[in-house]
DNA sequence: TGCTATCTTGGGCATATGACCAATTGGGCA
DNA sequence: TGCCCAATTGGTCATATGCCCAAGATAGCA
């Protein structure tokens, strides 16, 4: 048994990476249903057969496309929300982040990856989990907070980051300066101050 | 062959009618761009030639079904606002409303045709100006209970809605329960008790 | 220098697709 | 009664699709 040759294996696995990354555009300009094996390969600068080779099927490569995505997605925002001089100016630091992500495909594909869930239990379960796994992560924020309501609030905000960047298919001006006062309002433990501010 | 049917002229707009409802389903379960001639004649038990005979074009066909059912929903949703004992009551049973939507085809061909609307500028006005009368709706709504930031609540609370119910595709069992603090929240002018409560 | 496991190529197969159309139907009206 | 025309039928066309595969290429190892 000898050991595959390195630079074959990180040769394909290139190519992998590549058909990774023109699966999240492809998803997001055209939409789930609408990537085909020929798009992505030839958006990937590589035949059609080696989609195939190195997946499953399409739709393997459209999962782990999205899940992945999904993670670094998530993992980029988990900075932003932790290292900020406090809890709250953490979540602020969030909606306002969202501001970059306008006509982002990245996010669409996002979207279309949760519509596609619908169909594909497998795919469905695994967002779910990175979901639960980042509401919790801003309900401990807000519990930081001495929050009267942090689960039910994290649960808000997670569907409001979403909605918010929906929402912004229309109406591209839509930023973080509008909807900060209503933000602030449920981050607010209404009335008393909390312990962040 | 069947019993003696209405007048063609009438008969043709039953027809219509048939397609625009089987594309709404379809576009829900499949996906927007997965729906074809063919699977929607199916669901409408009609040939598939009398699609192209209806309308322009498939896409035609499925812009009009969106911005319809579009404006249905908001239209089931208006009542609801405005036939309660007072405005904050009307926006808290629109909330409530939404529980009715889980695993609703049509409210995830509403989502279906926002993502759409990225790719087809005419159906991305149409609902545009659906959502922006929504919202000066709600945002009236709350002017009338003194709110100090009835506008930019509004574009949250809309963006909330449809939020919510995408994350409800991977967290069925969310309710209005869950999220009514929060909503509280966002509809209460800080401090102050205001005209309506 | 072969040998081997891995990766890549280009094409093929069965099926599905959007659009189109000539021919047919059937109800209302002169 | 017989004509008109919107509505309907069933099929064709060129193209696109997912998946598969036999043959070739490539780099490390003996």
């Amino acid at each position: 048994m000898t050991s595959p040759p390195p630079s074959a294996v990180k040769r394909g696995d290139a190519v992998r990476g590549k058909l990774l990354r023109a699966a999240v555009e492809l998803i997001g300009e055209r939409g789930w249903t609408a990537v085909s094996t020929r798009t992505v390969a030839e958006r990937a600068q590589v035949t059609s057969g080696l989609v195939h080779y190195h997946f499953a099927s399409l739709q393997a490569l459209l999962r782990e496309a999205a899940v992945d995505t999904m993670r670094a997605t998530l993992g980029a925002m988990r900075p932003v929300l932790t290292d900020a001089s406090d809890p709250v100016a953490g979540l602020h630091a969030l909606f306002a982040g969202l501001d970059q992500h306008t006509d982002d495909v990245v996010w669409l594909a996002v979207t279309e990856s949760y519509l596609a869930a619908t169909r594909d239990p497998e795919l469905r379960s695994a967002l779910a989990a990175l979901i639960v796994e980042f509401r919790e992560e801003v309900a401990n924020q807000l519990d930081d907070c001495g929050h009267r309501h942090p689960a039910e609030t994290a649960v808000v905000l997670a569907a409001l980051i979403d909605g918010l960047l929906l929402h912004r298919i229309f109406d591209p001006r839509l930023s973080a300066d509008t909807t900060r006062p209503a933000v602030d309002r449920l981050l607010d433990s209404r009335g008393r101050g909390t312990a962040c501010e």
